[in-house]
DNA sequence: TGGTTGACGGTGG
DNA sequence: TCCACCGCCAACC
């Protein structure tokens, strides 16, 4: 039942539970950052089954900024976004680029390169 | 073991 | 800008 047994699915629910509040990230930057950037699809499946707390699904969004998906409950999806200071058109996320979330690099010799 | 499904991504028309 | 087709991957039957 819940992919988050397998490695891959544990590193995504990971991944995904790291996103911070008024940001969103990509099913294929999760999938990179789970070690596989082709498996955005499977991602989406894993995120369609995920049904634990502390993992804000609802921030992870289609590529260039749609929606995605939400289980059918795609308007609740839009509002919580709103609601974390997402600025959310009818069907994509406005600046999508300027919310999305960067994942923070472990050693960087200098903060700015 | 093999085929189908699906909260995707990128390209082309 | 929107829609259709093809390619990728893990889970399900």
């Amino acid at each position: 039942m819940m992919p988050g047994n397998s490695e891959f699915g544990r590193r995504v629910l990971a991944a995904v539970r790291r996103i911070p509040a008024g940001r969103v990230a990509t099913y294929g930057d999760i999938a990179a950052l789970a070690g596989k950037p082709r498996a955005a699809r499977a991602v989406g499946n894993i995120m369609r089954t995920c049904g634990e707390p502390g993992v804000p699904c609802h921030r992870v969004i289609g590529a260039g900024g749609s929606l995605g998906g939400y289980g059918g409950n795609l308007q609740v999806k839009r509002e919580l976004l709103r609601a974390e200071g997402v600025e959310v058109g009818m069907r994509r996320v406005r600046g999508f680029e300027q919310v999305r979330w960067r994942p923070t690099p472990h050693n960087r010799r200098s903060s700015v390169r």
